[in-house]
DNA sequence: GCCTCATCTGGACAGTGACAAGTTATAAGA
DNA sequence: TCTTATAACTTGTCACTGTCCAGATGAGGC
């Protein structure tokens, strides 16, 4: 399928895809409480109602971009690892938080989708596979940090929970306006602050 | 004014109260994402375009009820103090988290509001205010805490900024549906595994 | 009594999600 | 190759939404 020539076949061919992609930046641009399916539609070029065909309404939208929100999630957390000079857990572990951050500051609208809204369907098994893989990783920090799987010793979910609960609040708050010093801090400051914070809980 | 009589006199009286009142009824039953002004007007039993007038637009009447959803939310960790035995600084604060939780159960749908939508003027100066007034009373938990007042020192308000990520994280999660341990806990269970978490940043 | 103005009504418009019925292309079977 | 079943998409419609605008109403000051 060729994007440069004008001709309209019935069939789109990738549909899905292009629905996911275009879904992604309108939700970007406007935000979960201003995203619309007709919208996504247009955008690509196609009738309002064919996303339906795919994905049922717009819950099921949404559900398919939360659960690809997660892989992105996980992949920024690794990515601040694989860029980590030291190997210590504790380094690792503030990775992770780096990269949650990231994650967090570069697509605040697809954040505020996959923890907050009332919009996507929580029970889609994609958006729940990807969204414990997340979990999952964070767990094997705490597990390499600890040396007990936080499966297995209660003491060790106890520290993830600790853990998640620091780098969740902290990434929302600076999302939802309303933690002004740090807002107005650069990157740098801001990770220099961060780790401070997320030292009180890695010990 | 009488509601149990029929007279529908053309002017309502208190149509402001009565419109947040319903509203922070509606909101709560339909979520900041279903939320309708129109449906508002309908509960109170106005003609749909009335709520413009003393709040201008949704963003108005949102704005108005996350004024006083901080309110309450301050009512709530204050409430927690007041029924707290000891006078200890420490169990002062974590009676505050306490109550950051309490108003956060009570009330998911306000607090989303007040914390994550983008349906909320923010500019609002009535919000602005009671949402301050809730970061002082934090500020002056660990002020009571640490001795110094974290405006004038720089390592208490990283203190302040630990404790409020910290209860924020774990209410945002617990609201979120992602955090399924702790959300099948009954109340004292939560509460004591809370404390647990909480103690990370206490000291 | 009259006038002014905040308060509230009713209608209009464009946009929305969901549904139903129709159209087209693709692939499988004779 | 021809038919046929089915997946992919379109078109039209419905009730609902927020916002704007021109009116109707009534309370309080003069």
């Amino acid at each position: 399928m060729d994007m440069t020539t004008e001709k309209h076949s019935y069939h789109h061919g990738d549909l899905r895809a292009a629905l996911l992609r275009a879904g992604e930046a309108v939700l970007a641009e406007t935000g979960v409480e201003g995203f619309s399916l007709r919208r996504v539609a247009r955008e690509v070029g196609v009738s309002h109602s064919a996303p339906a065909h795919h994905f049922g309404d717009t819950q099921g939208l949404l559900a398919a971009l939360a659960a690809e929100g997660f892989r992105q999630f996980l992949d920024a957390m690794q990515a601040r690892q694989a860029a980590c000079d030291s190997q210590d857990a504790g380094e690792l572990l503030i990775a992770s938080g780096l990269g949650y951050l990231d994650f967090t500051l570069a697509a605040p609208a697809l954040f505020k989708l996959m923890f907050g809204s009332d919009r996507v369907d929580v029970c889609d098994p994609d958006l729940d596979a990807s969204a414990g893989a997340a979990f999952d990783h964070l767990a094997q920090d705490i597990a390499r940090l600890r040396g007990t799987s936080p499966y297995e010793d209660a003491a060790a979910m106890t520290d993830v929970m600790a853990a998640w609960s620091m780098v969740h609040g902290f990434a929302s708050l600076l999302l939802s306006g309303r933690m002004h010093p740090v807002q107005e801090m650069d990157q740098p400051a801001r990770e220099a602050f961060f780790r401070q914070v997320f030292a009180r809980v890695t010990g």
